[in-house]
DNA sequence: CCTACCGATCGGTAGG
DNA sequence: CCTACCGATCGGTAGG
């Protein structure tokens, strides 16, 4: 279901797919059309499939791409095998700034456009979207029963911080004179606080 | 440069907005065609302009009438003379709720659409979402002033806040089985336990 | 990477 | 609220 790609970028596609996700950032995936990518990277319309297979690959690419770094990065967070939930969920909020920070266009366009993906691709990234919140639920919920976190709903703890740290870059432009470090501190004291019952000091 | 609107709206005109706003919010603005608009109405095209002026109208409706939803909610909290930067805030954080609560359509379409509202309109609903912005950041710097709130950056918080629950619509399938009271207590205690220096038990 | 071009669809108007 | 129609723009293809 997932697009098999050749994982192998022309430096020419790879500016295509740059260029076109910084366009779907400013104006949204509908109101860019091929046209305009074509004259952001000086050609005409038509050389640019020799390029690319048609304008939602590239949307496709952006989104999947994105998807298979969150799957990977919550991977990584359930192999902590000795780790505290309250650790764990840590660890989840630092991979949203993380890859907030490598690639705000490219996640912008990913929490953003998804919904443009057609059939029967659109299908294939809700299932992941499913897994990836279903996985992050799970954490919360053992840290619950292990009584390290509040007995709040596991759905409102799971969306507080989700949509705390997804739409990260609606905060980006205010974010010059902070540095990562500062970011991270105060977010993870915000949300952290939040959620454990006894918060260290 | 609001676009002064006469208030009394027929009860077809009221129909058209609200079924509009169910297809911004489902297809978003721009796929969205004026020809889906009017089958969804059961009329042709064309017969939509005798009671609308044109799409955008109906989008500039909607945001405008959800930014002065909130300017107005941020004004009766700033009147709160009594209260500590903490009531106000909580009552801040109340009133996204109550707004997503009470319209979670039109709430979505303002949150998601707005960048495709032209000029000069455009520049006018940014600078009403600068100033609630600012307005409540106020509240947060006179909460730190005070230790009443962790020292925490300022704009972090906003936006932490406000990324929370301005998103709260991306968790509305999920809030099924939870009442409005639950999740205002839940969402209550996650970002004000997070803020506050010495929560309340 | 280009010229030339396609059918489909867009938001909107004229006139009744 | 309709029929009839407009110019503009859409994503994409043929053929070189």
């Amino acid at each position: 279901m997932r697009p098999q790609q050749p994982e192998i970028m022309t430096p020419r596609k790879e500016e295509i797919y740059q260029v076109a996700a910084r366009l779907f950032q400013e104006k949204g995936y509908r109101a860019t059309s091929v046209r305009d990518l074509a004259r952001a990277l000086g050609l005409k319309p038509s050389s640019l499939y020799s390029h690319i297979g048609g304008k939602e690959e590239i949307l496709r690419k952006i989104c999947f791409d994105n998807a298979e770094r969150f799957l990977e990065g919550i991977g990584r967070v359930e192999a902590m095998q000795q780790a505290s939930a309250a650790e764990q969920v840590r660890a989840l909020i630092r991979l949203h700034i993380e890859v907030a920070l490598h690639d705000i266009t490219s996640l912008t366009v990913f929490n953003d456009e998804w919904r443009h993906i057609s059939e029967p691709w659109l299908s294939a990234f809700k299932a992941m979207r499913r897994d990836y919140e279903r996985r992050f639920r799970q954490i919360i919920e053992r840290g619950i029963e292990a009584g390290e976190f509040k007995p709040l709903n596991p759905h409102t703890i799971l969306y507080t911080i989700l949509n705390a740290v997804r739409w990260l870059h609606y905060s980006h432009p205010a974010k010059r004179d902070i540095t990562p470090q500062q970011l991270e501190r105060d977010l993870l004291t915000l949300l952290m606080d939040g959620l454990l019952k006894e918060p260290q000091q």
